[in-house]
DNA sequence: TTTGCTTAATCAATCGTTTGATTAAATTTG
DNA sequence: CAAATTTAATCAAACGATTGATTAAGCAAA
């Protein structure tokens, strides 16, 4: 009993967020995910009060800060801060490329302001993982280890920003790279490490002093 | 007459761009859209036949590629792959910051793959410009001024996707950068120079050889 | 008069939500 | 234990509101 109701609870959440992420808020019809999840209509109000409560409840159960996965690598002082940077990439993209579709989901949603109560958690949560890329950058920044006039918040913006574009139009990423980013595994193995070992050289490259640096 | 006729229509697109990029498609309504536009509602039938039709015409107004834009700069055997990166670059950052709203309107109702008609056109537009900055680093890869591993494919996403980052969640991007990235004056001048400063020092350094690449 | 533009009124369809009835399990009572 | 009662889950049906679209009449200009 408890557990079926919590599993069909979850299997609408699951369908929703699928659901969303294809059509979004607007385009998805209540009637479409109840049908898809084999509930009936009213069981989403039942659930979840509201369409706009379903939306929120897709949210609550995955959106949260990986600040507490980022803090103990950015507090250990054995590591080097460009060391540090290298780890908080390895797991912001790992994270991110298991849930694409989610990801998918927040990008669009908050490009629209709506969803005030949705929109400003998820825009706080975004903003502490961005300012703890920052923060790490403007440690290198500071000890010198880092060019000094990196202008590390648009840093911020190509990570976050290069993700999106992949994760964001599968189809045009897919052409581009000629490989199927539509493809759950490919993402997940392939393209993880691909996009690791891209970020690293590019943001080494660009932030951590070698010797010459013309413009 | 028709000075008049084709004031209201552009009005009407003026006003469709804005909202569409606000709400998202299927959040405008055809009520508010000819509401703000100070039309009489049928009047968006009888110019654009539909919603979807007024919603193509938004775009047909403004997407075009600018692969003739590019094409001479590419096509100049006094540059140096390079040179002609820096100058696509310039193009690309002036032509979207002067469009932003538009651009966002793109890239959302792009993650979405409906409005088959419009989305298949897009698509093959901005796969032409993609593939026109893939084509110059290819050219700088080839000559041996550039890194012969970079992962240009992804330098694509990165010029791409840096700029959809700042455009597309302008709310965040202005926490992020502690500026009012809404406002258009700010974009066109200073963000728009930082943005080029940027981009050019991020991709050179990654892209131009210079002596020592370690990993 | 004919043509092109404009309007208010109206259309069927779909939207998110609510309802009241039904079922089954859990709990209380005798 | 058995009977009575409460609670939770589920459903088909219908609600009012809003959607995009169409109509037919009115209007102005050529």
């Amino acid at each position: 009993m408890e557990k079926e109701k919590a599993d069909k609870k979850d299997r609408i959440l699951d369908v929703a967020e699928r659901v969303f992420s294809e059509m979004g808020y607007d385009g998805a019809s209540t009637r479409l995910i109840s049908g898809e999840a084999n509930v009936n209509m009213a069981m989403l109000n039942y659930y979840f009060g509201s369409k706009e409560g379903l939306f929120v409840a897709v949210f609550e159960r995955k959106i949260y800060s990986f600040k507490t996965l980022l803090q103990p690598i950015i507090g250990d002082e054995n590591l080097s801060p460009w060391e540090k940077l290298e780890r908080c990439i390895d797991i912001y993209i790992d994270r991110i490329l298991i849930n694409s579709c989610f990801h998918k989901l927040v990008n669009r949603e908050i490009s629209l302001n709506r969803h005030g109560e949705v929109n400003d958690k998820i825009t706080d949560i975004l903003m502490v993982n961005a300012l703890e890329f920052k923060k790490v950058m403007q440690e290198g920044v500071d000890n010198g280890s880092f060019f000094e006039a990196a202008d590390i918040e648009l840093c911020v913006a190509t990570i976050f920003g290069t993700k999106n574009y992949i994760i964001n139009a599968p189809h045009i990423a897919s052409r581009l790279l000629g490989k199927d980013v539509f493809d759950q595994h490919f993402l997940e193995t392939e393209m993880n490490q691909r996009m690791k070992t891209y970020m690293k050289r590019l943001l080494k490259s660009y932030l951590v002093i070698t010797n010459d640096r013309t413009n």
